[in-house]
DNA sequence: ACCAGTGGGTTTACAAAATAAACCTTCTGC
DNA sequence: GCAGAAGGTTTATTTTGTAAACCCACTGGT
């Protein structure tokens, strides 16, 4: 598009030519995670979000918007007169799971000093959760020092 | 600190009684994780992360600053006369690799239509990995809906 | 001796985004 | 017919981000 390239940047279009871009672009400002992580907790009206995360109003409306725009969330009418709305999380939206996961475990790790503030259980067994990467072929945890990077058919550099 | 709780949101202070806020407290903005992206991709020098990235050059500066005071990232003089820079991984820093590959692999599988642009594999073998929530009890993949959430010992609200 | 080029920044002027507070609208229940 | 709740929008102000210019130390070429 840009002969020089300059949408290297956050540039509000998701199909980047690196999927670590695209996510950004979707939920890569300072409110919408923490937004996402109060619905995942299971606010999903909009004065109840307001209030718990503090956010001014006008910009949690244009993060809900946007949200919705991607359809990470949906606008659903859960009464009629007067006419209330509720945030859903959609199935795209559910599955940012995993990245708040990496993140909560991450803060957990280096911030939390051995005692986390919120523990993810497997409901039906209540045990603890763990985040771990694997090789499909051999079937090992795989730590980032094991990890090697190629490009796949989707590169567009 | 403050009675009406006010520092629900980003406060630039990680010791939050969310490790969601804790981590986006130091890697929250529009800027860090790429930078970080870019540093995981083999990227070390400013000039080459101001380019790769086309970030400001004075906030590619107070990024890289607030990342090595948050001790993600370490300055190295890598040459004396003229003096060198570079921006190297920490161990704090490495460990940011899950947050990372979940916010790629959501934006493969929601924005790159089947075709990643980037595709990790485990060194050794060469073959694909795949990131999972296993359940530490019974051991089996853990999906968004079966997950639990329960306060733990750090929770201060 | 001079000058261009490289690396790693800082300063400055300007534009965009975030914040806080006030305001608006529709409806209910008293 | 008034207060209060839900779900916003508007407005003014402050904070961040952006782009370009500039600075400094040094090297290698002429």
């Amino acid at each position: 598009m840009n002969p020089k390239s300059k949408t290297t940047a956050i540039t509000g279009d998701p199909s980047s030519a690196c999927s670590i871009e695209a996510t950004l672009d979707v939920i890569g400002d300072r409110w919408s995670l923490l937004v996402l992580r109060s619905v995942f907790r299971g606010n999903h009206q909009f004065s109840t979000l307001q209030t718990e995360l503090g956010i001014a109003r006008n910009l949690l409306s244009s993060r809900l918007a946007r949200l919705v725009e991607n359809e990470v969330l949906t606008k659903v009418e859960y009464q009629r007169r007067p006419k209330r709305y509720e945030y859903r999380l959609t199935g795209k939206g559910a599955d940012l799971s995993q990245a708040l996961i990496a993140l909560m475990n991450w803060g957990d790790r280096w911030y939390a000093s051995g005692k986390a503030p919120t523990i993810l259980t497997h409901r039906s067994c209540d045990a603890a959760l763990e985040q771990v990467v694997v090789c499909t072929a051999c079937g090992t945890d795989v730590g980032p020092t094991a990890i090697s990077s190629r490009p796949g058919p989707g590169r567009r550099t």
